[in-house]
DNA sequence: TTGTAGGCGTTATCAC
DNA sequence: GTGATAACGCCTACAA
């Protein structure tokens, strides 16, 4: 960090002969408001492009108690869905002059704490997370601390804290419907993190749509235990060691989904005609499998721009907005996973 | 920022009577240097802990010259590459208290300037940049202000800075060489970035496997403009509209061949029967395509930590390390999308 | 064993 | 029109 040639304020001043104020404000444009001369203004700005002058933002930062930093957290930077909307963040906290923090909290939430820590201490000035969503203390003791903040994707219940993501509900209830729609009976969950509200939500979606038509609900037929492929493969390898005469899988996301296409491929199954499968989260990938798979797509542009706006403005107005819960719908992209048992029936 | 329980070394110091240096000592663990007491040293470690002591890191870095914090810059963080390189940066990083700033630069060289000044004015300690590749003045600027930076994935060869990357000149000619041994002759790469050394060298490798073997280099058949997936799905449509006779496509990125599969799907022909198709970049979902594809893998978890570690080496030493080049090597991964022309021949 | 004072680079307030 | 000074919160050489 030791620049040869940086420059400060102070260097500039003594070079021109001019005191520290009067070069601070021309150099901030404002020459007018404090009536310095034409001349002297135009002194002070070519030599600050000569020595390169570029404000030291910490001692700014300091200053003014405001970094123009805000600090994201994902549990997983490699899932696309977390990549598009921190991609998007960026892209508009860019436009703002913020830059941002990153941390792959890598669903822990110990990771998540500390990352937490790290960005309070560089004073960032808000924070958007998607929070692994087994605990929450953590981040109320950051809110309490008048660090604005926006979670996104994992709604924490017990939080009163402004929240963006999609209605996982509805989501889930519509493509569970779309498969019962299909014939499809025994249909089994291949979930993400059980405590997650997130997961409930999407769990309850695929209970409520099995319940409406008459169909009971199998607990054995709910299994995984986190988001990620390695959850998804074991749970759908389970699952299909046993004989439970499943016709379709549900998986809570495009990890989950990816670790279930391996244990079916494992198991010399094919996927629709031995079982059909339908996932969370879109991808341009799913387009290329074999066979394409349909997915129920999330608004990610639209959940990063929110959840900056939301932020925004409470940094802005530095107050935070309690409780508002944005939850934006989704829409099924219907491809070739799910085989249509009606029409079979009636051939 | 304005913290309601924001505590300081003041506060804290005048709640005891003592003053800001002693407890300054106590908290960072210099109490048996200074011979502070047992007794104060106990008081204000429970004091700190009692006001929730944070040390402001704006403060500290302004004062050390070190910031603890490093730049990440990445073309595209959506292309899992990246996010793997990213996740495993911050990996690294964390085991030395260090955060990161991270930023897209979307394949803009523009994009990755801002960032840069951003970066710099913020008095990062390090930076590593997998750079758009097509200019380079900005980063050897930042090179000359005295932060290091370590390049990772497209070499510059203008720059004399440390770089660690794939071999992209073996990687490309391996492929190739597979492909004719496979049968094949008329051979299209789908290139990227075509000015980058990057391509440039994945281009030579294509071409010299052809010259070694005797095929005339047609290059009508190296298409391509960029490496993301529009780019790729132009130069595949482009190439399958004319009548070339190709039997197989070397993709340059994973992003240009997802959209050459796009653009040989439109065309409804079939891999690998119509044509075959090897990309660089492994990713586990290739496996899972229709039929999976055969991909030339990258080493990114080595790639992110020798990048690391020679960044953190350069900052301790505060030495820019010029000119090592770091070139790992790759590895076939062979799955079904290239077909084999002279097994069929012998049937 | 503890305290004082200066400075990191800025900006805001007050003075001339 | 311009300048001096204090303060943001921290660390450290030098005093005591």
């Amino acid at each position: 960090m030791k620049k040869i040639t940086d420059s400060t304020l102070t260097q500039i001043s003594k070079h021109l002969n001019l005191s520290i104020s009067t070069v601070s404000r021309a150099i901030n444009g404002q020459s007018k408001k404090y009536r310095i001369s034409e001349k002297t203004t135009k002194v002070i700005i070519e030599a600050a492009k000569k020595f390169k002058y570029e404000p030291n933002e910490l001692a700014r930062s300091l200053r003014l108690k405001k970094s123009n930093t805000i600090g994201v957290i994902v549990p997983d930077i490699t899932n696309p869905f977390f990549a598009v909307v921190v991609r998007w963040i960026e892209n508009a906290a860019r436009l703002n002059d913020k830059i941002i923090f990153i941390s792959d909290s890598n669903n822990d939430t110990e990771f998540e704490k500390i990352a937490i820590k790290a960005f309070s201490s560089r004073k960032i000035d808000g924070l958007i997370v998607a929070p692994v969503g087994n605990e929450s203390f953590h981040l109320s003791e950051m809110n309490q601390l008048d660090i604005p903040i926006v979670i996104i994707d994992r709604y924490l219940d017990k939080l009163n804290l402004p929240f963006v993501g999609s209605n996982n509900y509805e989501g889930s209830k519509e493509a569970t419907k779309y498969l019962i729609g299909k014939g499809h009976q025994k249909i089994a969950f291949n979930q993400g993190l059980k405590k997650s509200k997130l997961n409930l939500d999407r769990v309850r979606g695929y209970c409520d749509a099995l319940n409406e038509n008459g169909i009971a609900i199998n607990h054995n037929l709910i299994v995984g235990e986190n988001f990620n492929e390695q959850s998804g493969y074991e749970a759908a390898k389970f699952l299909l060691s046993k004989n439970t005469g499943i016709t379709a899988i549900f998986t809570a996301s495009n990890q989950i989904a990816l670790g279930t296409i391996k244990a079916i491929k494992e198991k010399k199954l094919h996927i629709p005609n031995d079982i059909s499968l339908l996932s969370f989260d879109n991808q341009s990938y799913w387009d290329f499998f074999s066979p394409p798979i349909t997915t129920v797509e999330q608004q990610t542009k639209k959940i990063a721009d929110k959840a900056y706006n939301l932020l925004s403005e409470m940094i802005k107005k530095n107050k935070i907005i309690g409780n508002s819960k944005i939850q934006l719908s989704t829409k099924l992209i219907k491809r070739k996973s799910v085989k249509d048992k009606v029409k079979k029936a009636w051939k």
